[in-house]
DNA sequence: AGTATGACGGTTA
DNA sequence: CTAACCGCCATAC
């Protein structure tokens, strides 16, 4: 298959994987945290070699979960206590600030 | 080097 | 709410 993650994909599954339980993060947060890449970039990456991260804390802009797998997702968050509203994270609670710690 | 693709984002209709 | 379109950027071939 594709081979080992190339700089940039271990850069944002380094990130991906500092995300606390209970709080997500968005694809595009991710470029934007990185100072790299774009959206379309990270969920390149997230679909190459997202599984071996915590994949589920990275949800989409609008606060919808990953489409491929969003029960799975859903049930995971949930079980993190991060709070669902209208089947829609509610972001402005529940985002990572990417601060560290 | 150029084309096609995607676990995206935002705007427009 | 849905649908379509364009911009975006790393990868695959």
């Amino acid at each position: 298959m594709g081979g080992e993650p190339t700089p940039f994909a271990e850069r944002v599954l380094d990130l991906v994987a500092s995300v606390p339980a209970g709080r997500v993060t968005t694809y595009g947060d991710v470029a934007e945290l990185l100072g790299e890449g774009g959206p379309r970039a990270v969920g390149g990456v997230m679909a190459r070699w997202g599984g071996g991260v915590t994949w589920w804390r990275v949800i989409r802009a609008d606060g919808t979960p990953p489409l491929h797998k969003a029960g799975d997702a859903e049930r995971r968050l949930r079980r993190e206590g991060v709070r669902f509203v209208d089947g829609r994270v509610d972001l402005a609670a529940t985002r990572w600030d990417g601060r560290p710690g």
